[in-house]
RNA sequence: GGCGGCGUAGCUCAGUUGGUUAGAGCAACCGGUUCAUACCCGGUAGGUCGGCGGUUCGAGUCCGCCCGCCGCUACCA
C-alpha cells in the first residue's frame, strides 16, 4: 500500500519559527500520528527553503557565510520542530544536492517540451517579498506596497513557464475534485483568481547568485525561488533518483499550508507544473488561516510574534507542570481553537484558560479522580468481572466515530470538542451513579463496575488524544499501567483492562494554574496580553524587586470570632480585628484547627488582596499559614502584638 | 469598482437542505456533591441572530438595499 504521504512548507529561514509557522507543522505532526494511529504508514516532510536572494543578504548583512548561515537556521527549524514533538521523517533543504538535481532536470525537460520559453522582464521588484509590482501599484516613494522596503528595477532576460495553457484543465481539476482545494473559501478563491485569466510566470531571475542556475544557460541567472521551492515535494520521494519506486510515496495525500500560499501557488501554479511533468497530483491542498493577535496581524514591526518554545516554557514554569506536557497543552491549544475558514485570535489568557479548563480540571481531574478511588477503594487492582455500562459504551463508541471523522476532516476543533464529551459523559456518569456512596452502602461490586468505565474511558482518550498530545497519551497510558497507547481501532476495544490489573498511583499531569484575579482596573491599566519576547527570553524564576515585596500589605490580626462555613467541610469564616477595623475572612483550615481552637489568637494575614466571594461570604483578605503537606498550620507572634502590626 | 466571506450571549465560537420556546464552552450568579487538581454535577441569568425592507403559513437560514470588518482583484489617481 501507498505511504500516507504528508507535507508542510518548506520555510523561509530568515526568521525564526513563530506561532504560524508552528500551527502549520502542529497540524500536519498530529495528521501525520493520526493515519499511524489508524494503521497507515506515513511519510512526513517538513524543511527548509534556502535558495532566495532574501537569504543571501541577510546572511551577508551579518557577516555569515550564506551556508554556515542556512546551516545554523535549519538546525533552529529542526530543533523547534522536534521540541515540539514534531515526528518528520525527512527534513528537506533547498540547498541539498538531491534538490538542485531535480529542479535542473524539471527545469531541463519543462523546457525541452516547450512549457519553459525565453523572454524578458521588466518591472519593479522588492527583494523581500520576492514579487514584481505593477507600476500602477507604485506611488513615488518607490516603496514595496507590501512591505514598504525600497524597490528594485529589473529589466532582465527571462524565462517563462507556459501557466495560461493550463488555465482550463486546472479549473476542470478543482471543479470536478472537491476536497482538492480545502476549505471550501480557498476553493472559491483559488477559482476565482484561475477565473480572471492565468499568465505565465516567470521562473528565472538574473543578478542573483544564490539559487540553483538555469541549466545550460548561466547567463540566465537562477531559477525562480518558487518554482524551486515547490519541486521539494518532489525530491522527498525520491523522484530520478529511485526510479518506478518513488511512486510508494508520491502524489502527496495532504498539503498543508498557511491561506497565503494557497490560491497562487498550491492550488495554481504547483499542479500546472505536475501536469506539465504528466505526474499525478496531490490528493488534497489544505490552507489554515492566521492567528491574529490583539485584532491584529502578527508581525515583527508591531512586537507581537510569539515563539512557540518560549510560550510552553512559560506555561511549565507558572503552572508547574513537566515540560512535555506543557508542549502537548501548547499543541492542544493551537489544533483546539485553529483557524480554518477565517482568522483567530491568539492569546495567553485563551491558553491559560483552556490548560485549566480542559487540560487540569476535565482530562486531567477525570484521570485523577479515577485512580484516586480505585486506589483508595480497591487497592490499585481493577475488580473482578468489571465490565463497562452498555449505556456508556455505546456513548464511547459513538464519540470516537465522530473524532475520527473530524480528524480525518482536519477539523480539529471539532474533534477534541467531540473527545472530551466522553470527559463530560464519565462526571456525570461518576455524579448519577456516585461510587463514594455505594462503597458507604458496601456495594463494592457496583462500585468497582462504575469506576472501570472511567478507566475505560481514560483509555481510549489516550489513544483519541495521542495525535494532539502524543506525550500527554503516553503519561496516562502509564499511569494505567499499560505497556503502550493503544492504537485507533485497539482504543474502541471495551473491557480492555482485565481484571487484576494493576494501576499507578496518580500524579496530575497538569497542575492547575493559579489564576491572578485582576481588578477591572489593573486590567485596563496593564499593557495588553504583553507578547514573549523572540530574542529574549524571561528569565525564570524571575526575582521580585523590594517595591513587589512593598505591595503586599500583611498585618498581625487577632481571631475575634471563628465559625464554620455551613454547606463546607474546609472552610471557617473569620471575625478578625486588624487594628481598629474589623475583617471578615474565609480561610480553607476546618479540617485543621476547631473554631474555638483559633479564636484569640494572632495570624498574619495579607489585608490589600483583592476580595473574593466563597460560599457567598466576602472574604477582605488572606491568612497566611505554613503548608504542611496540605495541612495548614497557623503562625503566630513570639508574643503578643498590638492588631493591626505591619509585618515586613 | 468587481468577486468571495464575515457580522449570533460579556468572551471564543456552533447552527445541516428555511420548521416547534436560537445552542455549546468559558466568565457570572444560585444550588448540589465530596472520590478528585478550590474539582465535579445541576440550575439561573444573559441575544431586536449588524440595520431596514421583501418572499413565505413560518427566516439566524432565501432575496434586495444599507452599515461595519476581512481576503482577493481591478481601475482611477
Amino acid at each position: 500500500m501507498k505511504r500516507y504521504y504528508i507535507t508542510t512548507p518548506i520555510y523561509y529561514v530568515n526568521s525564526a519559527p513563530h506561532i504560524g509557522t508552528a500551527l502549520t507543522t502542529i497540524v500536519a505532526d498530529a495528521c501525520a500520528r493520526f493515519q499511524k494511529q489508524r494503521g497507515r504508514e506515513v511519510y512526513f516532510l517538513t524543511g527548509t527553503d534556502e535558495n532566495a536572494p532574501k537569504v543571501h543578504r541577510v546572511a551577508q548583512e551579518r557577516g555569515v557565510p550564506t551556508q554556515q548561515f542556512v546551516d545554523e537556521m535549519a538546525e533552529v527549524f529542526a530543533h523547534t520542530w522536534r521540541a515540539l514533538h514534531i515526528e518528520y521523517d525527512v527534513f528537506i533543504r533547498t540547498t541539498e544536492a538531491r534538490h538542485t538535481r531535480v529542479v535542473s532536470e524539471v527545469f531541463r525537460r519543462l523546457r525541452e517540451q516547450g512549457d519553459i520559453y525565453k523572454g524578458s522582464y521588466q518591472g519593479w521588484y522588492c527583494i523581500a517579498c520576492e514579487t514584481f509590482f505593477a507600476s500602477s501599484k507604485i506611488d513615488q516613494s518607490r516603496t514595496c506596497p507590501d512591505c514598504s522596503k525600497p524597490l528594485e528595477w529589473r529589466d532582465e532576460p527571462c524565462y517563462y513557464f507556459r501557466l495560461s495553457a493550463y488555465e482550463a484543465r486546472l479549473r476542470e481539476h478543482i471543479l470536478a475534485n472537491p476536497q482538492f482545494v480545502q476549505p471550501e473559501v480557498r476553493r472559491n478563491e483559488t477559482l476565482g483568481f484561475i477565473g480572471e485569466g492565468l499568465q505565465d510566470v516567470a521562473v528565472s531571475r538574473t543578478g542573483a547568485d544564490w539559487g540553483v542556475p538555469v541549466p545550460d544557460d548561466p547567463d540566465s541567472g537562477v531559477v525562480y525561488v518558487w518554482f524551486d521551492a515547490l519541486l521539494n515535494y518532489l525530491t522527498a520521494t525520491g523522484w530520478l533518483e529511485r526510479g518506478e519506486n518513488y511512486l510508494d510515496t508520491w502524489p502527496p495525500d495532504l498539503q498543508l499550508m498557511g491561506k497565503d500560499i494557497l490560491p497562487r501557488f498550491h492550488a495554481t501554479i504547483w499542479p500546472a507544473m505536475l501536469m506539465a511533468l504528466g505526474l499525478p497530483l496531490p490528493e488534497r491542498l489544505y490552507g489554515h488561516g492566521w492567528w491574529i493577535v490583539n485584532q491584529q496581524k502578527m508581525s515583527k514591526s508591531l512586537g507581537n510574534v510569539y515563539a512557540p518554545l518560549e510560550v510552553a516554557q512559560s506555561l511549565a514554569q507558572a503552572s508547574g507542570c513537566e515540560q512535555p506536557y506543557a508542549i502537548d497543552a501548547f499543541r492542544y491549544y493551537l489544533l483546539r481553537e485553529m483557524p480554518t475558514d477565517s482568522d483567530a485570535e491568539f492569546s495567553l489568557e485563551g491558553f491559560e484558560a483552556r490548560y485549566n479548563g480542559d487540560l487540569a480540571n476535565d482530562l486531567g481531574n477525570l484521570l485523577h479522580r479515577t485512580l484516586s478511588m480505585m486506589h483508595r477503594y480497591f487497592g490499585g487492582r481493577v475488580p473482578q468481572d468489571a465490565r463497562v455500562d452498555a449505556s456508556i459504551a455505546d456513548l464511547f463508541a459513538q464519540q470516537a466515530a465522530r473524532v475520527t471523522e473530524a480528524f480525518e476532516a482536519v477539523d480539529y476543533p471539532r474533534g477534541l470538542r467531540e473527545a472530551w464529551q466522553i470527559i463530560g459523559a464519565v462526571n456525570r456518569y461518576y455524579d448519577e451513579q456516585a461510587p463514594w456512596t455505594l462503597m458507604k452502602q458496601g456495594n463494592a461490586e457496583r462500585a468497582g463496575q462504575v469506576l472501570y468505565a472511567g478507566l475505560i474511558a481514560a483509555r481510549l482518550l489516550s489513544g483519541l488524544i495521542e495525535p494532539v498530545m502524543p506525550q500527554v497519551a503516553r503519561a496516562i497510558a502509564q499511569q494505567l499501567n499499560l505497556s503502550a497507547v493503544p492504537c485507533w481501532s485497539d482504543a474502541t476495544v471495551m473491557n480492555a483492562i482485565p481484571s487484576g490489573h494493576l494501576l499507578q498511583e496518580p500524579t496530575p499531569i497538569f497542575p492547575r494554574l493559579q489564576t491572578k484575579t485582576k481588578t477591572p482596573t489593573e486590567a485596563q491599566a496593564a499593557p495588553a496580553a504583553t507578547p514573549t519576547p523572540l530574542k529574549e527570553p524571561k528569565p525564570m524564576p524571575e526575582p521580585i524587586t523590594i517595591d513587589d515585596f512593598k505591595r503586599l500589605q500583611i498585618r498581625i490580626a487577632t481571631i475575634k470570632a471563628a465559625e464554620p462555613v455551613p454547606k463546607s467541610n474546609k472552610l471557617l469564616k473569620l471575625t478578625l480585628d486588624v487594628g481598629g477595623e474589623e475583617r471578615t475572612i474565609v480561610a480553607g483550615i476546618a479540617e485543621d484547627y476547631a473554631p474555638d481552637q483559633i479564636v484569640g489568637k494572632q495570624i498574619p494575614v495579607l489585608v490589600n488582596l483583592q476580595p473574593a466571594l466563597i460560599r457567598g461570604i466576602v472574604s477582605e483578605g488572606m491568612m497566611l499559614a505554613a503548608d504542611v503537606d496540605g495541612k495548614a498550620v497557623l503562625l503566630h507572634p513570639d508574643r503578643a502584638v498590638p492588631s493591626g502590626s505591619v509585618v515586613r
